[in-house]
DNA sequence: TAGATTGTTAATCGATTAACAATC
DNA sequence: TAGATTGTTAATCGATTAACAATC
């Protein structure tokens, strides 16, 4: 009776949609991680091409335990996610595959564009330039920066190559807020710096080293050695 | 007196090597990529060039703080870490730089040499095969594979790529335990199968898309996109 | 010595797992 | 109905943080 109620609020538009942002506000990184493998999974196996915008009958479902035994997770933990962010599954059946992606897309908000600059146009900026999967997750590349003349010019995942002075003025200019850094550890900081100081909001950082950013700035790092580092030592035992 | 005396027992070689064994066992993968970060910090901010083959003197210190501040983490932590794998400070002055570093590297077994193939010899399969960074933690990548008839025979990071029909052979003949995968989603799966099959220990995985494995089988997911999504998710708030 | 730093214990916090009634 | 699955509470586990005496 209690969940019933509780269903009935959920499908009332204005307070889910409360419900959502309170969620969003609260998710930390890991949650965050776990949603988004979620998604690949349900979106990649199960759900029909288009399902998001043209729901299927009879519609498809998939149960907490196909998602946690695909992605090594326990199933419990999947339900108690889902209901975090509002989703509510059926007793022997599971959760709407659509709705379920639906939800995700919606709560990590793909539909938003966010356009970003890559600077460094080595090997991994022209991987990361070249890659149009982060298209459905919301992210443009829409400029390669480097500062090595023999890169200046060329062209890199559909991209002319800028020098890396005219990166602030770009940045101002398109009010760009993500910079991808793929320069080696010694350039980092200071391209960091200059992304910053022209305005963006978020460092999105491949280069094999740390950087430093202002709090109001977001940073990640890709630290893919680090990766190698932890499958290296399993290896080795 | 009793750390005295722990001091003591921590010098003396079989059963430091006994102690870093316990320590390595145990080692998950958090605190694992937490050592593999104090590494990159202290020995590229605060270590001679060869401090590890070549002890200073004077001594050079690195604090708990120092290390805490730069990367984000609590001092406390740092301590507990490398009071783990049995690294004493001195009060006041902190961890010696170069024992910080010969410590971690023998710990992760960095001079163990690994070789590595990459399937898929795309932006980022060249990236990898291109990046000279690898070494440093012991992996070295030996060959390139694609299936695409415009990159069979083109030379990537100094290497002539190979077909995908010679995996097999190649993997079982040179013995190569790790196979790093740059395919897209869609072969990602049926490529691992093959190197599974021809005898690899471990899969890197670059590809969007999840890849089951057995369990003898080490698996390390570099999910690139999903750091975007946090970024993304924490810009559009 | 005085004061900064380590090493370690205890307390807190959060994440994961187990259990099970409610549900379809 | 019977049985599989959800939703949720409680228990466990581990990681992080706080506190502080010991140390140099």
């Amino acid at each position: 009776m209690a969940n019933r109620d509780r269903r009935l609020v959920l499908t009332s538009a204005p307070i889910r949609l409360a419900g959502r942002r309170r969620a969003a506000a609260r998710l930390q990184t890991r949650p965050l991680e776990r949603l988004m493998r979620y998604y690949q999974y349900v979106s990649e196996q199960h759900a029909p091409v288009d399902c998001e915008n043209t729901p299927r009958r009879p519609t498809l479902h998939v149960t907490s335990g196909q998602i946690a035994k695909a992605l090594d997770v326990d199933p419990t933990q999947v339900r108690k996610d889902f209901g975090a962010i509002g989703l509510v599954g059926l007793g022997r059946v599971g959760y709407d595959v659509c709705e379920v992606c639906r939800t995700i897309r919606a709560l990590l908000r793909f539909d938003n564009r966010y356009e970003a600059v890559v600077i460094g146009a080595g090997h991994l900026g022209g991987a990361l330039a070249a890659y149009g999967g982060f298209a459905t997750y919301g992210l443009r590349i829409v400029a390669v920066f480097d500062n090595d003349k023999r890169k200046i010019g060329a062209t890199v995942g559909g991209m002319v190559v800028k020098p890396i002075g005219l990166l602030g003025s770009y940045i101002g200019r398109h009010q760009i807020p993500v910079a991808i850094i793929t320069a080696p550890a010694g350039e980092a900081q200071r391209l960091a710096d200059r992304a910053v100081a022209a305005g963006v909001n978020a460092i999105w950082n491949f280069s094999p080293t740390q950087v430093a950013v202002p709090p109001r700035v977001l940073l990640r790092h890709e630290h893919i050695s680090l990766g190698l580092a932890v499958l290296a030592h399993r290896l080795k035992r």
